[in-house]
DNA sequence: CGCGACGTTGATTTGCCTCAACGATTGTGG
DNA sequence: CCACAATCGTTGAGGCAAATCAACGTCGCG
């Protein structure tokens, strides 16, 4: 577990074992059930999760009730409800594990005072937050380009890794597309 | 000109007088005209622009040769495009000034060594890429649940800055609709 | 003045949604 | 271990928001 956030946290910012071993020890790791909810909407949310293992799921219910999956993700991610843990406003959005999960739990004040002790941290999470700026850059580049179909397509090619773990009817939410018209989509095409 | 960064930079994160005039002092000052370019297609993007005055739009040309315009910008914003600034690569969109503009520019090899030398300064764009996030998963948000005409409404209402100063063709492009049809949008309602 | 940039209108087309119904598969309690 | 209920995916009919295409009006500017 250990040597998993490790290798992670070298890939941006070099970081001695000591530092690691600091940090390690304010994490707490926790497993979540399938189903299970991390978040639900109108809480604060006071945690940004690194996920060891698993699928995780960002949705909020439309007008009209519908769930409409903003974000997936997996192995080696951070994932939070980003507005409602830096700004700490209620969530609009559920946080929901799609398979059993494990996760390391970091609480926004430990954060706080991990950045003052160890700098290195806001230079981490700096380079984070401009690596989740720029995959919800291209995210929105690619709905304002593409065609249902096209993203479909898109989709399996590039996140296969979600497409054969996660059901349909999501997949489709995830595309803003009816499950139904999706279907029909698969059906034209070989 | 100082004062208007300085009391930017003070907005997030305190720095004293000497820190402001030592980052300052490595900023340039730059206008363009109207229409001028800041960023060229297949470009490497090497500034971050802190605009002090006007109004600058990002777009790229889609497969049918329309501008689609992701991004308008305006005093006292930074501007670049994140994903060729961050990592290096070329550009796929046009950076360009739609009213005459003065600007701060900040080259990405300055930044790296002012990370260094101010370790404040990477508190401080930690927190502006957060913001920046947030406010791009806002806008998907926002586009994921309205439709053309509640789009325009919202527009007209949340960024009256832009509405009143940008022609209305790019209004269009920025909202996803055609000039066409915000036309007819416009006419069926007084 | 004349040209190009900008906005408007109307006719037609289309991508995608809605609704309703029906198989197939999964899972759960008796 | 079967029965019945959810859950999930598929089909088809009908409808609507918004795009496309083509043409025309208007204004500002060189």
């Amino acid at each position: 577990m250990k040597a998993q956030i490790k290798s992670y946290f070298n890939r941006y910012v070099d970081f001695n074992d000591e530092e690691i071993d600091a940090i390690y020890s304010k994490l707490e790791e926790k497993t979540f059930q399938k189903k299970e909810f991390l978040l639900k909407e109108n809480m604060i949310c006071r945690h940004n999760y690194f996920i060891l293992k698993g699928i995780v799921r960002l949705f909020y219910i439309d007008s009209k009730g519908h769930e409409k999956i903003t974000l997936f993700a997996i192995d080696n991610w951070w994932v939070t409800n980003m507005e409602s843990f830096i700004k700490e406003t209620p969530s609009t959005q559920y946080l929901q594990a799609v398979e059993d999960i494990t996760v390391l739990s970091l609480s926004k004040t430990t954060l706080e005072t991990l950045y003052i002790e160890h700098p290195k941290l806001e230079r981490l999470f700096r380079i984070i937050a401009e690596n989740m700026l720029i995959a919800n850059l291209r995210k929105s580049d690619l709905f304002l380009q593409m065609k249902s179909k096209e993203r479909y397509t898109f989709f399996v090619e590039h996140l296969s890794a979600f497409a054969q773990r996660v059901p349909q009817y999501m997949i489709a939410s995830y595309l803003e597309i009816t499950p139904e018209y999706l279907s029909e989509l698969r059906r034209n095409r070989h």
